[in-house]
DNA sequence: TATTGTTATACTCTATAACTATA
DNA sequence: TATAGTTATAGAGTATAACAATA
């Protein structure tokens, strides 16, 4: 067994971790919505109600540009907003149960598609993925 | 052994590579060059040298759209165009020496990013990962 | 006459600047 | 006076339509 760092792998593993993602994406629904519009929903969804500034930020958007995002989410009926409880300037946005429901057909769509892939690995591959699963997913959080 | 296929490692898969693939895109250098351009590049790179219709089709771009990505491209000199051998009205595209350097900068990059968070990880876990690339990589290319 | 690529023009998305309201 | 969000306007980027050159 070997302890010491490949740089070789790395690459490899970068190269197949981004086609695999991109090939993800493009399993998306063609549901109408941008991808500022479907990027700005999930966030929502993950980190819950946000008011528009702090939405903006983690989205690297401006906030006018968010005011329209969230006006197009907000005429689909897949956000909502309420008022702040304390500042009366602040609009705190939310995932509808629609936006949610979109949003899991979504992920359930992509969920199929590589469920399907993977149904062709023999046993032996399937294991070592599902022992690489938890491991990629400390790198994706990590620092 | 089990061999039944899991949803919920799919879905596990799923999230963590998504999620990696998002932070190694953050690692790319600021060139002032747009996504598409990018991507544009990667293509002629990975592909060689393309007729402008066959670049944009790659790309889901229309040919009008191309027409600038390519103009953008070839004004900082990251790609040059060569006449047809046998139609005059194709136009191809290939990766100039810079462009081909300037991907590989980026490259490198993402790969000291990613190695550093690998070297973090235990032995085991490293090999874990060794025998996932490849894997991976089938999963990304097939079909 | 059909096809490849470019030019002209319109639309969409985002940004900066100016404005309204609340703190 | 400062901050949160919106509205007005301008700047990228892409698309459709019309055009030029070649097959």
């Amino acid at each position: 067994m070997r302890t010491t760092l490949d740089p070789v792998l790395a690459s490899r593993l970068r190269m197949s971790v981004m086609r695999l993602g991109r090939r993800l994406r493009q399993q998306r629904a063609d549901d109408n919505l941008t991808a500022s519009q479907i990027a700005a929903l999930a966030t929502l969804d993950r980190e819950g109600a946000l008011p528009l500034g702090e939405l903006a930020a983690r989205e690297h958007v401006r906030p006018p540009s968010m005011t329209r995002i969230t006006a197009a989410l907000e005429e689909r009926g897949l956000v909502a907003r309420t008022p702040h409880a304390t500042d009366g300037r602040q609009v705190l946005f939310s995932v509808t149960r629609e936006g949610a429901k979109l949003l899991a057909d979504d992920r359930k769509r992509r969920d199929v598609w590589l469920c399907e892939l993977m149904a062709r690995l023999d046993p032996g591959e399937q294991e070592i993925l599902r022992q690489a699963a938890p491991i990629l997913e400390r790198l994706a959080t990590e620092r």
